[in-house]
DNA sequence: CGTGAAACATTAGCGGC
DNA sequence: GCCGCTAATGTTTCACG
């Protein structure tokens, strides 16, 4: 949970990491200056710290058929928990275990401001993003107001974060 | 820039891929009961076709110092083009430009609505935030009005995308 | 941190269904 | 067309200096 301690050989091997996860160790070694045993030490104390938490394959979601990516805001009914008891089926429980259900849903966050929850969406057009908002979202019983956005152009997007 | 078409093994070979994109091609196989070769053979295709845009590692931010992630929408200035001549120091242009140079801001979108964009921003705390905000995003002259949320809590948040 | 060796994985060519 | 075998080459991994 604690921040853990980088040199600058750590920070390299992050950022090579971040944009080519499937190097072999090798290639990383030769590019920070090192040889493969520690590389892959250090590569293995980045792991099990958890710095890196995976490793996955990035889709280009045109490719698969998802020609449409909406960002939502939602709305709850009263919020009457924050962590409720075992069993307690508070709104805010419910919905958040729906959202893990969801396939078209990637991140929900729950947000400062007049919404209780930011949504990124991917769907194949704007005719599933409706069926989904009537048969899935809207029909959801702690859902009381939605406000959608989609997505006109991306200009950036990355996983890799800034090493600071 | 099309659809790929894809059978049954290549959307497991996806779903096992976008899970742990560092598994051997071997295990790949053995998951969707193939022999290595003709498994290698999809995953170049799928790699060649586009489907497959990268590999990356992901980093736990909250891990390498980055405790507060903020989503941002700004509203630019009179837009008054779309694709402008070369040289033509759009706003649009200008500003999609400049975020990708800003390490924070690791999405950046043009959507529908009010504001003109949506930004991902990940900092280390407020103070960072507030620095970002005072001396990089507001400094920009195509910036007419931002509105801010922070996120309280991750219900949610994958690279997966759904294979329809 | 680096070396070396055993175990393991990748990849191209070829034949078969 | 797509599958699987084989065999050469390259990579990972760990005990030890």
């Amino acid at each position: 949970m604690a921040r853990v301690p980088l040199d600058k050989t750590d920070r390299k091997i992050l950022a090579i990491l971040q944009t080519d996860g499937r190097l072999s160790n090798q290639e990383v070694a030769e590019r920070v200056s090192l040889s493969p045993s520690p590389c892959l030490r250090r590569i293995k104390r980045l792991e099990e710290s958890g710095v890196i938490r995976q490793y996955v394959a990035l889709l280009a979601p045109e490719r698969i058929g998802l020609g449409l990516l909406a960002y939502v805001n939602v709305r709850l009914e009263k919020h009457s928990d924050a962590a409720g008891a075992a069993g307690s089926r508070s709104p805010r429980g419910d919905f958040a275990a729906s959202v893990d259900h969801w396939p078209e849903v990637v991140a929900c966050y729950a947000m400062t401001g007049e919404m209780d929850y930011l949504l990124r969406v991917h769907v194949e057009d704007m005719e599933h993003f409706s069926r989904f908002m009537m048969e899935t979202l809207l029909r959801h019983a702690a859902v009381l107001d939605v406000k959608s956005s989609f997505a006109l152009q991306r200009v950036k997007d990355t996983t890799a974060l800034p090493l600071v």
